[in-house]
RNA sequence: GCGGGUGUAGCUCAACGGUAGAGCUCCAGCCUUCCAAGCUGGCUGUACGGGUUCGAUUCCCGUCACCCGCUCCA
């Protein structure tokens, strides 16, 4: 890779991506709307070469992968036994000092538990024999004392209600506040204001039928894993497969994130490739280590150095209670290192919840082992949206190239005019098995009407094939530009020696070097060039 | 979600309380014997909604989107 670490904006990619016809924003012609995109026909190809690399190698290639491919919306309770209902669809409050988040409904216990607030109540409670009154005067005089230091938030909102300085005055009216209505209380950390609750349960929420009401709620998936599990002792059933065994599936999944960021990164609708590799119980660290390098591998396989791909591996007290392992893939962005793909072994939680919900045995008979278990999983789960991103990222170079031909291109310096017989070009590097085009076939000439002619006959059998485009429009250095541009790694040029010997020029996106071969052999080279034989 | 900033053609940028312009791109034609050549012609725009005004792209308000920082990301 070049000095500059990052050689590439999101600007710059993201105009290239729509003037190109990758990404466009979604219902833009009506403003926009955020966190979703939408792919134009580059982009939709470049997905579908993501996809179709991954269940290459996930299950095709593999015996003990099965696919699946499930319903975006599932039994509510699916969401119940996962533990996306439950923790994550309470209203929940913010405090706006310091920003921490609270489950509307334990901010009581919260606070009961809050070192400020007992602190604050031992000072300034005054007991009497039959009673405990509150003494203001005493509440204030600690607010003074310690309330810069263990409640600042509450400091600074009674500042402001006081104009300038907390008064007494004001902690009464605050008091009594919080005494008629519960959802004033202070922040349990820092004694801030709390926003009112609000719902942020990141799951879209629809409704199956007519009628609006809450026994017809469901929702749009947050992950497509919890259809893997759900269908688990489907595939067991007829899938003739034995332990350990995966199930891959491809999918889209919705999440409604609070604010979407950083281009195509983080969308609410996006597109998940999850595999649940099911081992024997006490297997996991085995199979978690194998699959890290797996799918270290396959991001190498489609473009992604080394240098960019990092793990990083989750430290025990960041794991979920009942995960023994996590290990993201992490690729560095232009705006730094971010997941790709987490690969958490999840123990039994899955499966045993579902057992417990639904009644029905996740029970796996081990006929080798004469052993009965519940399967514990190791997750691969990846965005393809976001390899998508990190392919873009990866390939989008500026560059200096030869104006006659003949020579290496070399790394433009930002910001600096390409030196005497260069000019500038921008090219997407992307791995052949990526491009969104694998070949374009031009005429060198289009009033010639026999070039023509003979470079469509070029053109028909190998668009059967791959992905390919024709084009006879302007000066042939041009259209070289445009295709570098999308990142298509081969242009084939029917000149005047096609006529006479059914040879073409073969032009390399990379290198720009241009051999000649005959036609016949075109299709040989280029599945060669793809990794195809 | 909070604070700040920005919205004019596909892109980069002009202009103006009274007909919105350039370069590049794109399309068509001519020309062109391998890396964005040239000539001719053409398409396309004031984010959306409301207000003020004789008249709003311009001033005001709201919405939406984007960017930056914070936050959030099971």
């Amino acid at each position: 890779m070049n000095a500059n670490d990052f050689p590439v904006t999101l600007d710059a990619l993201s105009a290239l991506c729509k003037r190109r016809g990758f990404i466009f924003q979604s219902s833009e012609i009506y403003g926009g709307i955020n966190g979703f995109w939408d792919y134009g026909p580059l982009g939709a190809e470049l997905k579908r070469n993501i996809r179709e690399a991954w269940w290459k190698a996930m299950v095709r290639e593999r015996e003990d992968v099965v696919g699946l491919d499930a319903a975006i919306i599932m039994h509510p309770r699916v969401w119940e036994a996962s533990g996306h209902v439950g923790g994550f669809s309470d209203p929940m409050q913010s405090c706006r000092r310091c920003r921490k988040m609270f489950r509307a409904d334990q901010v009581a216990d919260q606070l009961r538990e809050s070192a400020w607030l007992s602190s604050w109540t031992n000072a300034a409670a005054s007991a009497t024999q039959t009673d405990v009154k509150w003494d203001i005067e005493k509440a204030f005089r600690w607010l003074e004392r310690k309330g810069s230091t263990e409640a600042p938030g509450l400091v600074a909102r009674l500042a402001e209600a006081g104009g300038g300085r907390p008064t007494a005055e004001a902690l009464k009216t605050l008091l009594e506040s919080w005494n008629r209505s519960p959802e004033t209380r202070p922040c349990p950390a820092c004694g801030g204001e709390l926003t009112p609750p609000r719902d942020f349960n990141l799951m879209f929420r629809t409704f199956i039928g007519a009628l609006e009401d809450s026994s017809s709620q469901a929702y749009l998936r947050p992950e497509t894993a919890q259809g893997i599990f759900a269908n688990y002792l489907n595939v067991l059933d007829t899938g003739r497969v034995k332990v350990p065994f995966g199930i891959a599936q491809i999918g889209k999944a919705f999440r409604n994130e609070i604010n979407p960021r950083n281009y195509t990164f983080r969308s609410r609708e996006f597109e998940q490739m999850e595999l649940e590799f099911f081992v024997r119980p006490g297997s996991d660290a085995e199979w978690h280590a194998y699959w890290v390098e797996e799918r270290l591998k396959w991001y190498r396989s489609i473009g992604l150095p080394e240098g960019r791909l990092s793990r990083y591996v989750y430290a025990p007290n960041e794991l979920a209670h009942y995960a023994s392992a996590c290990t993201d893939v992490m690729y560095r962005f232009p705006f730094g290192d971010q997941e790709l793909e987490g690969i958490a072994a999840r123990g039994d939680f899955d499966l045993r919840r579902h057992q417990e919900f639904s009644g029905k045995s996740m029970e796996y008979f081990d006929a080798e082992k004469n052993e009965r278990y519940i399967p514990h999983v190791i997750e691969p789960s990846a965005g393809v949206d976001r390899i998508a991103l990190a392919a873009l990222c990866e390939a989008y170079r500026e560059e200096w190239v030869p104006k006659e031909g003949g020579g290496e291109p070399k790394t433009a310096e930002p910001g600096r005019p390409p030196p005497a017989g260069y000019e500038p070009r921008t090219v997407l590097r992307l791995a052949p098995v990526l491009a969104p085009i694998k070949v374009a076939v031009f005429p060198l000439l289009k009033n010639r009407p026999e070039l023509v002619e003979k470079s469509r006959a070029v053109y028909q059998p190998l668009r059967r094939r791959w992905s390919a485009f024709w084009d006879q429009t302007g000066a042939i250095g041009r259209r070289y530009r445009r295709q570098d541009e999308i990142g298509t790694p081969w242009c084939l040029t029917i000149d005047f020696q096609t006529l006479e010997d059914d040879t073409v020029t073969l032009r390399d996106r990379d290198t720009l070097r241009q051999e000649r071969l005959p036609i016949a052999a075109l299709g040989e080279r280029i599945a060669a060039g793809l990794g195809e034989v």
